[in-house]
RNA sequence: CGGGAUGUAGCGCAGUCCGGUUAGCGCACCUGCUUUGGGAGCAGGGGGUCGUGGGUUCGAAUCCCGCUAUCCCGACCA
């Protein structure tokens, strides 16, 4: 039997093609720098969603709806908002096509220019925030706690499926306040919401910081983020949260009369996850034999395989595996039982690594006999035969502890990769083999600057938690208030 | 957007340099029999605008030009 899949390579895209589309997971369309989701890799998605919202409803939010279409003009209003996106929008210039004189297929009609062009959201800041002007009077109004989930085009020069697509999915929460405080507490929240997704759902390790100003996003006051490190040693930004200060209330004129019946403008946050957490969560647990899911979203937790050789058998293992099944429904365990007779075991085995399963069972006449129950996890590619009796808490137990192997494994992986660097020669020479590297800078962008020009490194974050201890920069010498992230990044 | 590579069956590829029967291989697919505790074996079968548009030629997957998509490097960047 020969084994279909290539050992992991250096690339990703690579990782993606041989991973990924094998896996079913998702596969590159004919349009330029999207994809296409299918069902298995979408399923994943929804879990995530799902969680998601269901923290951003316990933190106070609504989900809405704003249109996918921008009016030019709109984005002309926030002059450092339109400088970091004017350059990769797609534009509508047109609304109607025509059959082309010489009868085959359609050309645009010159005819059905649209007086002002629209641009396809990027993002939808400024849209928003042209509603929010009429939904806002009054201190009473505030504050505004909106997320929507939906899909936004960049038209990047250069695409890399799922981590950066030309359509992505997203959700982008957009909030207004009555004070700065407010605004910057919202901002700080959301980003805790990020981070205990990552860990406790995605099993991925994060710092939380805050960006430094090269980085900042467009039109952002201040920008935290969550970063978290793939396998081969390279930096992915995994979330962020925005504070917009007054920006764009200034932009949209957007004021409120507070209790001194004053006029104020109104202060903002923005924040974000995408469809790159698909890609985050391929690059940080998969191994050659395809993916690893953590169990907090996996599709399926469970599959249940049979193996038998006659019709007697299988009625056998059918009537015990509808038992395991209830049990483990019972307990909130999703479950598939893969009794189709196209496919051999063997195969199957191999196809529900491929995706990621968590926890497999195998049932044949030899457990049937001793009442036991082959279980295969994973994480560890180890098996184990056990009594069926109780094999619910059992399962339940083990999905558990293989959802915290699997971020301990990451996690361990970061610390081994994570140092400290004290001199830019060392720095230069350490960047090369990945991971994060934490030095002393002397907050200027010129020396960030530098350094990335030197060494295509970039600041990734300024931590908020851990070592606060002053130094000097490791380029300048100048003094440094505490050490920052740096890494080679997607 | 600059440099390089690639595009041939669902997937992976050979054939292209040096133009010449009916375009081939592996996997997958279909039929039959035997199989079923780690991607089954044998036999038979089906599937192709050779990315796309033009040009050269008696003849183009093969040579020339344009376009397009993918991958890598760079620039750009949530």
């Amino acid at each position: 039997m020969a084994k279909e899949l290539t050992p992991r390579s250096e690339n990703y895209s690579q990782w993606y093609i041989d991973l990924v589309n094998k896996a079913d997971l998702a596969e590159a369309s004919a349009v330029r720098g999207c994809m296409v989701i299918k069902p298995y890799g979408y399923a994943i998605w929804e879990k995530m969603q799902h969680e998601l919202d269901r923290m951003f409803k316990e933190t106070g939010h609504q989900n809405a709806y704003f249109p996918l279409f921008i009016p030019k003009s709109f984005l002309s209003k926030e002059a450092s908002h339109v400088e970091g996106f004017a350059k990769e929008c797609a534009v509508v210039t047109h609304y109607r096509l025509k059959t082309d004189a010489s009868g085959k297929g359609v050309i645009v009609d010159p005819e059905a220019k649209l007086e002002e062009e629209l641009i396809v959201r990027p993002t939808s800041e400024t849209i928003i925030w042209n509603t929010y002007k009429n939904w806002i009077q009054s201190y009473r109004d505030l504050p505004i706690l909106c997320n929507q989930w939906a899909n936004v085009v960049r038209w990047e020069m250069r695409t890399r499926l799922f981590l950066r697509t030309a359509e992505f999915l997203w959700q982008e929460g957009h909030t207004a306040h009555a004070t700065s405080d407010e605004a910057l507490a919202e901002a700080r929240k959301m980003l805790n919401v990020y981070a205990d997704f990552a860990e406790n759902f995605m099993a991925i390790p994060v710092i939380k910081g805050i960006k430094s100003a090269n980085e900042r996003f467009a039109g952002a006051v201040e920008t935290f983020c969550i970063e978290a490190l793939m396998q081969d040693g390279k930096a992915l930004q995994a979330g962020t949260s925005h504070f917009l200060g007054q920006n764009f209330a200034k932009a949209f004129d957007v004021k409120f009369i507070n209790k001194e019946n004053k006029e104020e403008l109104v202060w903002a946050t923005s924040w974000g996850v995408s469809t790159r957490l698909m890609g985050a969560l391929i690059m940080t647990h998969s191994d050659d034999n395809g993916l690893v899911l953590p169990p907090n979203l996996a599709p399926y937790q469970v599959v249940i395989v049979p193996i038998y050789k006659d019709e007697n058998q299988l009625n056998a293992i059918n009537e015990k595996a509808e038992n395991i099944m209830t049990a483990l429904r019972k307990r909130g365990i999703s479950v598939k039982y893969d009794n189709a007779d196209n496919k051999k075991p063997g195969w199957k085995f191999a196809e529900y690594e491929l995706k990621g399963v968590p926890v497999r069972l195998a049932m044949g006449a030899r457990d049937l006999e001793n009442g036991t129950v082959e279980v295969a996890r994973r994480d560890t590619l180890t098996k184990e035969t056990v009594s069926v009796e109780n094999i619910d808490a059992y399962v339940d137990n083990l999905l558990k502890e293989i959802q915290a192997n699997i971020f301990k494994k990451a996690y361990d992986y970061r610390a081994s990769v994570t140092r400290e660097v004290n001199s830019y020669e060392e720095f230069k020479v350490e960047i090369e083999k990945g991971g994060f590297l934490m030095c002393h800078w002397d907050g200027t962008p010129e020396t960030e600057e530098k350094i990335k020009e030197e060494t295509k490194a970039t600041i990734r974050c300024i931590p908020l938690d851990g070592d606060k201890t002053p130094g000097k920069c490791m380029v300048t010498g100048k003094p440094s208030v505490q050490r920052v992230v740096f890494a080679r990044a997607y």
